[in-house]
DNA sequence: ATGGCACCATACACAAATGTATCGATGAAA
DNA sequence: TTTCATCGATACATTTGTGTATGGTGCCAT
């Protein structure tokens, strides 16, 4: 962690360091998969040689490796500063949470594709998917959490958060081209009025 | 199936098909991915060599093509012939749809994996992107119609079903270890069961 | 039996990717 | 200025994969 100064984007000093490589394997990822993650390209994009790769890592393996902490420390961060946000209206939080999900993978796709890329790494790997299934029930939590403010149900609120939230991952899959995540998260809103409406014709 | 199993180490003459070569690919795409298809594996588990390969396909492109439209027509196929399915009680109608669909990847995890590692070559080649979209609207638009005749309103048919589709692919995906399919038909089937009753209080 | 065809093996050329070893450049501290 | 750790380039060895060309073998009909 002692990496001195690494000068901006200038060209006259290309000198890298350990995240500049991550970065770029980030991209690649996003790009082309994590099949796609190849030293030699990755070199070539960033104007050096795999010279640079093997001083600062050990392995293709310790790239990736890393390269997936980052991402899950990143995301658990995400997540505590999340919980913090605590409004009086349950409604309310419940759409800003649908907000920031979506939002997540709505601005920039990138987090997004470098999602489901990770989920197809999964697959492969029970150690990735250990990680992954960690960070979904973290995050199921957080929807579950909301859903037991604004229905008196407990049931209820876990089947409508697993319903919620695998419907989000759902759509970064499905219907990519029309679907945009705007339009997911009216519908979503749309199902949650219904769903309100509903509810108080029952408790009436 | 079409040729029965020689798979291991029959000594009799292999003698393959057409078929054969995209069974294997198949299953290496359900193993590794696409980018796991590589000519030179399927040869070795099918017990010859490339020679054979390239006399049946003219490319490693070709196979995948040819493995593509194989996976499209037969997905048209089932589509087809769940729409004759047409019995009188429509919720009846929605939950064996519901069963069919999570069925088709709940006994044999195969389709399911194939479908997702489809979907990961979808992100970067437009072609697939294309044929995935045709074949997401069809299913939905089942959905959709299963749904308009439980409830009156047109739209939170069109969103329900929009929900519960994108909920079943977001299935594939999250949660695998614990979220086995039966799992999630059964709190799918909550939700409308929950559906149901306030729709009846609310017409009431 | 004997062509001929369908199917497969063998050998070769080539490309892309990893990893290792070694040397060169560069900047900052002594 | 000299020294030295840091960072990158170059060259080499190895593996894995594609594609092509050509030869070999069993089976079926004439």
């Amino acid at each position: 962690m002692g990496q001195p100064a690494k000068s901006g984007k200038s060209k006259v000093a290309p000198r890298l360091g350990r995240d500049d490589w991550l970065d770029a394997a980030f991209q690649a990822v996003v790009d082309h998969g994590f099949d796609g993650v190849r030293v030699l390209v990755l070199a070539d994009t960033l104007g050096v040689t795999r010279g640079s790769f093997y001083w600062h890592f050990k392995d293709h393996a310790e790239l990736v490796q890393a390269l997936l902490l980052r991402w899950r420390d990143r995301e658990l961060a995400l997540n505590q500063s999340i919980q913090g946000h605590s409004h009086a209206d349950p409604v309310k939080e419940l759409e800003a949470l649908l907000e920031a999900a979506l939002a997540h993978a709505g601005e920039d796709l990138q987090n997004m594709r470098f999602e489901l890329a990770l989920r197809g790494l999964g697959r492969r790997d029970p150690a990735v998917a250990d990680m992954l299934l960690a960070v979904d029930h973290m995050r199921m939590a957080l929807f579950e959490n909301k859903f037991k403010r604004i229905t008196p149900d407990p049931k209820a609120a876990t089947d409508l958060a697993s319903l919620f939230y695998l419907a989000i991952v759902g759509s970064y899959q499905a219907l990519s081209r029309p679907q945009t995540p705007s339009a997911t998260k009216q519908y979503l809103q749309s199902i949650i009025s219904h769903y309100l409406v509903q509810q108080q014709l029952q408790t009436r």
